[in-house]
RNA sequence: GCGAAAGUGGCGGAAUAGGCAGACGCGCCAGACUUAGGAUCUGGUACCGAAAGGUGUGGGGGUUCGAGUCCCCCCUUUCGCACCA
């Protein structure tokens, strides 16, 4: 064993051991549980952050220790590989995508494997292999086949100058990210998957994740989700063979209406105003507002702002005449893009009535039973209190009103009950060429026609020009788009829509099962082994989107019969992001730390810096820190290791250039102490040696088996690693003195070598998890044959954990005024009498009248005292 | 605006079921060993106070023998949603 500890030299021979190996390779086993550890698959990007390096070192640790604790763990990795940045790094740079995406993997794979990640790279998948976007393909058609996809006509962003459709995030503040031309909507032929009507089943699946899930990823699906209950109610529009229906949650506020309000893109407005001769000013005034709508900066309300249509609607409850009226706070894609204005009983009711004099009526008494008269009204009462000024529905309570009144408008024919969602069904298509080919074709003939089986994949094509004209590339690529009909074998068009990434990642992690399978996306029974997923690791940013998809996939995937479960993830562990303070100079801009000095000036300028806040690390901002510079400093294990210990897994976490060092000091630490006492150690037979063990001895023996207790039980319950790291600096600290009194004591006995080998083992064994180069390592110098991946976990003892005597506070009113120390057997009258004796106590009490004393056993003794 | 989470030393953070606040680390201070050390080891480090002692978990109130932890009000920060009828 080396003396001194090299990261450097160890670690990369380490890896390639564990390669040779074969050491993380799984496979199904009947007499091991299984335990299925997965982190969220990489984004392509071209190189891994410190925030990859956080996600991963997370759920290395917990696969590790699962591993150790005797579960058969499958622990994969893949890569999310097609989507808009290799697509835009191919435009503006000349690269091929493919060829971009292919760096980016060998690059960022490189990364992984240099820290060390435990993963069966034998199972690795990457969503741009047409061996995997072929069951896309194949997805895609099952589900045309069961209907549980249709095209419509749907607007998409799209940039006028650079002729190509946008994603929201691409188009928000209504221009183009990248040129900055004012963003248009197109309509486009999409395709869409009926995720609505899996909405109830999405909702009700919440119940049963939500004790593994983060509460608020439970919360954001509830909300995205968005289920209201309500009715419809129908308005006959006067004098015109028209009809409006507005979805309403309060039914039983109807008697409150002064309106009926129509989204600008509501179909009756051209009716209304060919009834009404109007001279085209409606018309415009929708569109207008419908202008803005889409120009809107997104993150500001907009001011309210509407127009009377000249038509009135009849309250079907009490036949009364309401204007209607156009405007552009009620939204076409929510309900029915109509609505029933009620000022006493909505905000934004009360706000448009206000500004257009529209008239009020109060239908609801205060939570205290007062009656406000309308015109005194200052803000709606939104509460269900009780209903006043409503025909035979006066004096009922709202919630039994609403009841009522929606049996009333079913009887009566003009309303119904209705369960309104916020989710809208799912586009899944788009117009660009990085993705998996869409694979219907087009026939003038026959329709819509899928591949069939036996063609699939439809491979994307290769050197495609992407900067077309109009359309999608793959529009612009004759060989591509002109094939005969599978059915008439007349002429037909492939369609050249790609799907959403978000479809690739839906189910790589069932593919992980069975990576290979050429006849079926994975074999059912491979994946009744492994899923669901026990845990699964990443970042917030995907609470809906990703983990919502993804779990309507699985019940897609349920109905065709491919799984047997309802929900695929058992456990969500969303991991916070690694912050760092940035630095600001008023004339040089963002600057990097080594530009600035200790007293916070600008090397640049000599100017004052502004510190910026901790912010997220962004290049831009000059405050990334590079994964792999850090490694060559100090080693993946150190890296690992600090952003385990920095905080809580689910928590942000600064990154500290002397918590860094902080981190490899301590490994060093740890060598040393192994280095002192490996010989020995590997020596030794583990038995022990007769006779009576001194104070020393006890004090480690116990320590460790406290903090044995420890870990493990914070694995098992909260996964706090960052407490479990301190437990293995305790531990340390204990050897360490424990080393001290041993030297002082003239040398060490055999009994000493057993109880350092019983300490020092459990530490590397428990090391393993956060810095598992170092615990191999040193576990080899110790004597061992074996990679710790085969072997077990410490156990600890309850009966050696134990405390020989307690240290009992004793608290006088509440306030502590002493220890006293007692036997661990110590009844409670004992504790009492002991505290009672202790000087310090006494001289706090003051002779005062003792109430009464209340014991916890083992803890703590509290005096009360008049 | 609505919703959620959080607020603890100079800093990151501990305190799992209401029971000794500040574990562990960073930083800082001192000592030892050293030609030297930015290495290592040892000790100290919430605040006020010379001490005795007192004060302390964003602020104010409450429940309790006892509150960082539970309840009510307020303040601040972060995140999510943002006209969802």
């Amino acid at each position: 064993m080396q003396e001194k500890y090299f990261p450097n030299e160890i670690e990369p021979n380490r890896q390639r051991r564990w390669a040779t190996e074969k050491t993380f390779q799984a496979r199904p086993e009947s007499d091991r549980p299984k335990f299925y550890c997965l982190e969220m698959l990489a984004y392509t990007s071209g190189r891994a952050h410190i925030g990859h390096i956080s996600n991963y070192a997370i759920g290395d640790a917990l696969a590790w220790y699962k591993r150790m604790r005797g579960f058969n763990v499958l622990h994969p990795f893949g890569w999310d590989a097609f989507g808009q940045p290799a697509e835009t790094a191919a435009i503006k740079e000349g690269i091929d995508p493919e060829q971009f995406t292919r760096d980016a993997i060998a690059t960022m794979k490189h990364q992984l494997i240099r820290m060390g990640m435990s993963y069966d790279w034998s199972r690795e998948v990457a969503t741009c292999d047409p061996a995997y976007y072929k069951w896309n393909q194949w997805f895609f058609i099952r589900m045309w086949e069961r209907g549980m996809l249709y095209r419509k006509l749907s607007p998409v962003n799209w940039c006028p100058k650079e002729d190509i459709s946008l994603s929201n995030e691409q188009a928000s503040g209504g221009t183009c990210w990248r040129c900055n031309t004012p963003v248009i909507q197109k309509e486009l032929m999409q395709w869409f998957a009926r995720i609505t009507d899996y909405a109830d089943e999405l909702l009700a699946g919440l119940d049963q994740i939500q004790n593994g899930w983060p509460d608020r990823v439970v919360t954001m699906q509830r909300n995205w989700i968005g289920r209201s209950e309500g009715s419809h109610v129908d308005f006959k529009v006067e004098g015109l063979e028209e009809t409006i229906t507005v979805f309403t949650t309060r039914i039983d506020t109807i008697f409150g209406a002064n309106a009926i309000v129509l989204a600008p893109e509501h179909s009756s407005i051209p009716k209304i105003a060919q009834a009404t001769g109007d001279d085209g000013q409606l018309l415009e005034f929708a569109e207008r507002l419908k202008q803005e709508k889409r120009a809107q900066a997104g993150d500001q309300e907009l001011e309210k702002q509407g127009r009377f249509t000249g038509a009135h609607a009849i309250n079907p409850f009490n036949q009364e005449r309401l204007p209607i009226w156009v405007a552009n706070f009620v939204l076409i894609e929510y309900g029915t893009g109509a609505i029933m204005a009620v000022p006493a009983g909505d905000e934004r009711d009360f706000e448009f009535s206000r500004k257009y004099n529209l008239p009020f009526r109060q239908i609801k008494l205060t939570a205290t039973g007062e009656e406000i008269p309308a015109d005194e009204l200052e803000v709606p009462n939104e509460s269900w209190t009780t209903t006043v000024n409503s025909g035979e529905w006066s004096g009922v309570p709202a919630r039994e009103a609403n009841q009522l009144m929606t049996e009333y408008a079913e009887q009566h024919g003009f309303g119904k009950r209705s369960i309104t969602y916020r989710i809208r069904d799912w586009g899944i298509s788009r117009q660009r060429y990085w993705g998996t080919p869409v694979p219907m074709i087009h026939c003038e003939k026959c329709g819509i026609v899928p591949v069939s089986d036996d063609q699939l994949p439809v491979v994307l094509p290769t050197g495609v020009n992407l900067k077309v004209e109009g359309g999608s590339p793959l529009d612009h690529v004759p060989e591509f788009v002109n094939v005969p009909c599978p059915k008439c074998g007349g002429h037909a068009r492939r369609d050249t829509d790609t799907m959403d990434t978000f479809v690739d990642s839906n189910w790589y992690y069932f593919r992980y099962c069975d990576p290979n399978n050429d006849r079926q996306p994975f074999d059912p029974e491979l994946v009744k082994y492994w899923m669901p997923v026990d845990q699964y690791i990443g970042g917030i940013e995907h609470a809906v989107l990703h983990l919502i998809y993804t779990r309507y996939w699985n019940k897609v995937m349920r109905d065709m019969g491919l799984v047997q479960f309802d929900e695929p993830i058992s456990r969500l562990l969303t991991q916070g992001m690694v912050l760092k303070e940035t630095f600001w100079c008023d004339n040089d801009g963002w600057l990097f730390p080594e530009q600035v000095t200790e007293d916070k000036t600008c090397l640049l300028c000599g100017k004052k810096v502004v510190i910026g806040a901790v912010e997220k690390m962004s290049k831009s901002k000059k405050n990334a820190v590079d994964p792999i510079e850090m490694v060559n400093s100090q080693g993946a294990d150190a890296l690992r290791l600090f952003v385990l210990f920095a905080g809580p897994p689910e928590k942000d976490k600064e990154w500290s250039d002397t918590g860094f060092e902080g981190a490899a000091r301590y490994l060093q630490r740890v060598w040393r102490i192994v280095y002192k006492w490996h010989s020995w150690i590997a020596a030794n037979q583990g038995t022990i040696p007769a006779g009576e063990p001194v104070e020393h001895q006890r004090t480690l023996r116990r320590r460790t088996h406290q903090i044995i207790r420890s870990i493990t039980e914070n694995f098992d319950e909260r996964l706090h690693l960052n407490t479990c790291v301190s437990s293995l600096m305790e531990l340390t600290n204990e050897i360490y003195a424990f080393d001290q009194a041993v030297d002082s004591s003239g040398g060490s006995t055999e009994a000493d070598v057993f109880v350092a080998k019983e300490a020092i083992e459990a530490l590397v064994r428990m090391l393993t998890p956060f810095a598992p180069h170092i615990a191999e390592e040193l576990w080899e110098n110790c004597g061992h044959k074996h990679s710790l991946a085969h072997e077990a976990w410490p156990e600890y003892s309850e009966e050696l954990a134990r405390e020989d005597e307690l240290e009992i506070a004793v608290q006088v009113n509440g306030k502590l005024r002493g220890r006293v120390f007692a036997n661990v057997g110590a009844s409670d009258d004992q504790l009492k009498e002991l505290a009672l004796a202790n000087g310090k106590v006494k001289s706090a009490i003051d002779g005062r009248a003792i109430t009464k004393v209340v014991v916890i056993p083992r803890k703590l003794v509290n005096v009360v005292v008049k």
